[in-house]
DNA sequence: AAATCAAATATCATACACGATATATAATAT
DNA sequence: ATATTATATATCGTGTATGATATTTGATTT
C-alpha cells in the first residue's frame, strides 16, 4: 500500500539546499569567490558534488561561471530586482487568473483567518518572528494560488523568481510593513471571495508593485 | 593591442550545447535512459562534464532525473506544451509592451521586408529549407522584441520556453501553416507602427492562442 | 507471494595531470 | 625613483582514471 518512500539521501541534494541557504542568507556574500576544495574540506566532502550542485545554482540564477577562473556567489543589482519583478507581475496575473475558479471558499478563508493571526503574532514586534510571519504570509496567499493554478511549470518558475527576491531582502535588512501587505493581501482575497477575478488582478498588480515601490524606497 | 581570444572550449559547455540539440531534434528520444558511461566512450571523454551537463540540462527541463537510477530524456506532454504556451503568452506580451516605445521605425520595416522574403523562399516548398525559413521568421519577431525589451531574465526564459516548443514542433513533424505565422506577424508589426501598442498585445496574445490551437489541433 | 542473494549501476571519494590565471618578483624604460 | 613590462611561481580550474560504497533491479530460493 504505502510505497517504503526511504529517504535516500543524496549528497548533491544536501549541498545544493544547503548552498542556497546560504547564499540567499548572505553567509556567502554577493560576489565571493567559491573555493571548491576548501569548501569540500570545510564540509568533509569531495568536489564533485559540490561542482554538480553549483551547476544547478548557477542555471536558477544564483552562482556566476566564469570559465577557467571559477565560480561566484551571483551579484545582485537593483536592475534585477526590477526586472524579476516585472515578470513575477505578469506571471501572477496568469496564476491568480488560472486559479479564481478553481479555488475554493474554504480556503480562502482561511488564508484570511491566517491574515489576521500573523497580525497578533507580529505584533509582539519580534524581528526574527516577525520575518517568519512574513514568510507563512506569502507562501499563504501566493503559495496557495500558485497551486490552484495547475500550471507546474508556472509554480517553478514563480517560486524561484520569489527566492531571488527574498535575497535581496535578506540583503539589506529590509524591514517589510506588514500593515500594507496584510491589506493588500486581503483585499486580493476579499475580490475572489466575490468572485470578482478582473478586480482581484488589479489587487494583485497593484500589490507586487506597490511591493516594490516599498522595498526600492526603502533603499535608493 | 588585441588581446590573444583564444577560443578555448569548455568541454562542459560543448557537451551541454551538443545534448540539447541531440535532446531537441529527438536524435536522443523522450524517456531514453543516458547511459553516461557508454556516452562518455562514444565521446571519448570522461563522465564528469557529462553529468554536469545535464544536471544544467535537467534545470532546464530536457533531462529528468532520478536519483539513483539515473537520468533520463525528459517527457513531453501535451499538459506541458499548454503551460508552456500559456506562460509564453503572459511573457510576450510583457516583452511586447516593453519593446514597443523602444524599437525603431527602421527595425519594424526590416522586419516586414524579412517576412516577405521568407515568403519568396518558403514558395520553394523545401521541407527543410522552409523549416529554417520559419526559425528565421520567428527570431525576426519574437528575439527582436525581447531584444529591445531591456530585460535580460526575461529573455533567456523566453528563449528558453521557445526551445521546449520547438522540441515538440520537431517531434510531430509539424507542418507549420506558414502563410497563417506570417500574417499574423505581419499585423502585429503594423500594429507597432501605428503606435498602437494595445493592438500589437492584442494581436501578440491571439498570434500565441493561433500557433497553439493549429500546433494541437494537428496532434491531436 | 515474500525474502534472500547477486549483478548492475549510481553516487561519491581520492589521486593525479594539465592548463589557465593571479600574484609576486625582477628587469627595463621613462 | 616611478612606472611599465616581462618572467617566474603559486594557486586554482578543468578533466581523467580508478576504486569504494550505496541503491536498484532481477533472479533465486523459501
Amino acid at each position: 500500500m504505502s510505497k517504503k518512500q526511504l529517504n535516500r539521501y543524496v549528497l548533491t541534494d544536501e549541498l545544493y539546499a544547503l548552498l542556497k541557504q546560504q547564499i540567499l542568507s548572505h553567509v556567502m556574500p554577493a560576489g565571493e569567490k567559491i573555493n571548491i576544495d576548501k569548501l569540500a574540506r570545510e564540509l568533509g566532502v569531495s568536489n564533485i558534488p559540490i561542482r554538480e550542485s553549483l551547476f544547478r545554482l548557477a542555471s536558477e540564477g544564483f552562482v556566476t561561471i566564469i570559465p577557467f577562473k571559477g565560480m561566484f556567489v551571483a551579484e545582485m543589482s537593483l536592475k534585477d530586482i526590477n526586472e524579476i519583478f516585472e515578470i513575477r507581475t505578469q506571471l501572477e496575473e496568469l496564476a491568480i487568473r488560472k486559479a479564481a475558479p478553481r479555488i475554493t471558499k474554504e480556503r480562502l478563508q482561511q488564508i484570511l483567518q491566517e491574515l489576521e493571526r500573523a497580525n497578533e503574532a507580529a505584533a509582539e514586534e519580534n524581528s526574527e518572528e516577525k520575518e517568519n510571519e512574513i514568510r507563512q504570509m506569502n507562501e499563504g496567499l501566493h503559495g496557495t494560488l500558485l497551486l490552484y493554478a495547475d500550471n507546474f511549470n508556472l509554480q517553478q518558475m514563480v517560486s524561484s523568481l520569489i527566492e531571488r527576491i527574498h535575497r535581496y531582502l535578506n540583503l539589506h535588512h529590509y524591514k517589510i510593513d506588514l500593515e500594507a501587505e496584510k491589506a493588500e493581501h486581503r483585499s486580493i482575497v476579499n475580490h475572489l471571495l466575490a468572485y470578482n477575478t478582473e478586480g482581484a488582478v488589479t489587487a494583485m498588480r497593484q500589490h507586487l508593485h506597490n511591493s516594490y515601490e516599498r522595498l526600492v524606497a526603502n533603499f535608493n
